[in-house]
DNA sequence: TCTGGGGTCCTAGGACCC
DNA sequence: TCTGGGGTCCTAGGACCC
């Protein structure tokens, strides 16, 4: 049986802020949407908590629950930095890690055992080194399964060290609310539970062609997920991505076509200086866009080459815009996105001309030297309608 | 209470080709 | 004149995760 570890760091950014400031230490910290009229909660310290205030919670309601609270801001950079420095104490046990998000990886450290000891014990140095060399709290599932380490991780928060074997899922586990599980959400628990499930042992119990009648080909996902999971090993280091893109929220709905053109460079713009960052290109361009009554919805267009290119790809964003939002109506949210990734190839598509490439690799230096605000498109002009800066007073512009 | 921003994966339908 | 089946690509939307 593999040693399966999953290390989830507790409460991630707002733990990073209390230990960069230690005046922040033993108050309830809130990261996320600060000065947003339209923010929610990222991460709210275990302090917060205690208030009641949870993650995706409203900003405003969060204030109501805990006014002494201290609302911060999220400082994205800060927090991949650290992310960064755990998945580095984590390679000194193996080099099978596998970093899922920015407050979580896999390692699988069957092979460690002999140098390391156990996998409690190796887990255990892993938090002492994470406490001590970086001040943060972390718990650690184990189990034979990618599935049962995370299950077992978050039986035990913070500061838990779990271990579940499969004999667990046949006996302290079934009674475990299917929603606990990965990949099971809200519609789901719905669903299953007007087939009178609701725990894990039940969805053992169900008949498959009962599970079938409502889910089809997930029936069997869902089985496997009652019985542990499969056998997916951790894979090292990163998957390449298959998807990037910007998105942002209005402080007041916008109507203006041109506000909305100027945003939509600006997202484009900052989209493909990441893709360019990466070596990618792209094939697909999508818009989102979200309207007043909260209603999603978007476009998407695939070209006949990839590109990196900013001046193509807001262009074809730009004509998807045009499409979408014909009726004019008020909206809150437009997104950009860049799918259809590979390495960038040196055959290049016919309105990529040698001038737009030139001026997109001067942008990208010049960014890489004095920081991503260095410089704006002209026209992509973002500030009078993001999130609050028009509104707070002594509010940061976009002022460079 | 009035709903962020970054992603992955899946499904269903239609176009198109053989 | 009417019509099969498989494969692939594309689009739109949605569930889900952190």
């Amino acid at each position: 049986m593999p040693d399966i570890l999953l290390i989830d760091m507790d409460a991630f950014y707002a733990s990073v802020e209390q230990a960069r400031r230690p005046e922040l230490r033993g108050l309830p910290v809130i990261v996320g949407g600060a000065a947003a009229s339209r923010g929610v909660v990222s991460t709210a310290s275990y302090e917060a908590r205690a208030c009641g205030v949870r993650t995706a919670m409203p900003t405003g309601q969060a204030r109501r629950l805990c006014p002494q609270g201290v609302f911060l801001e999220v400082d994205m950079t800060a927090y991949q930095a650290v992310s960064g420095q755990v998945v580095e104490i984590l390679g000194r046990f193996t080099d099978l890690v596998e970093p899922v998000s920015i407050d979580e990886a896999f390692l699988d450290v069957t092979g460690s055992r002999r140098l390391f000891g156990s996998a409690q014990q190796i887990a255990a140095q892993i938090q002492k080194l994470v406490h001590v060399e970086l001040g943060l709290s972390s718990s650690i599932g184990i189990g034979p399964t990618r599935l049962l380490a995370k299950l077992a991780a978050e039986l035990d928060k913070p500061g838990g060290l779990t271990t579940l074997t499969k004999a667990d899922v046949h006996g302290r586990l079934r009674a475990l609310p299917v929603g606990k599980l990965y990949g099971i959400g809200p519609v789901a628990v719905e669903r299953l539970r007007l087939l009178g499930v609701a725990t894990l042992g039940q969805l053992q119990d169900v008949p498959l062609p009962v599970l079938e009648a409502s889910f089809a080909k997930a029936a069997a996902t869902l089985k496997q997920l009652a019985l542990g999971g499969g056998d997916e090993p951790v894979r090292a280091g990163h998957a390449p991505p298959k998807q990037l893109g910007h998105e942002v929220t209005f402080s007041c709905d916008v109507t203006d076509e041109g506000a909305l053109h100027a945003c939509l460079l600006d997202l484009c713009d900052r989209s493909a200086t990441s893709l360019r960052g990466k070596g990618l290109c792209c094939r697909t361009v999508s818009v989102k866009l979200r309207d007043e009554h909260f209603h999603t919805f978007g476009a998407q267009r695939t070209l006949q080459t990839p590109t990196s290119a900013t001046g193509l790809i807001f262009q074809t964003a730009s004509a998807l815009l045009c499409e979408l939002h014909s009726d004019g109506r008020p909206l809150r949210l437009i997104g950009v996105s860049l799918s259809g990734l590979c390495v960038e190839a040196p055959q290049l598509a016919f309105e990529d001309s040698w001038r737009q490439r030139a001026s997109d690799a001067a942008v990208d230096a010049v960014r890489a030297k004095y920081g991503k605000a260095a410089l704006r498109r002209a026209g992509a002009d973002l500030a009078p309608y993001r999130q609050r800066s028009d509104l707070v007073p002594g509010a940061r512009t976009e002022d460079e």
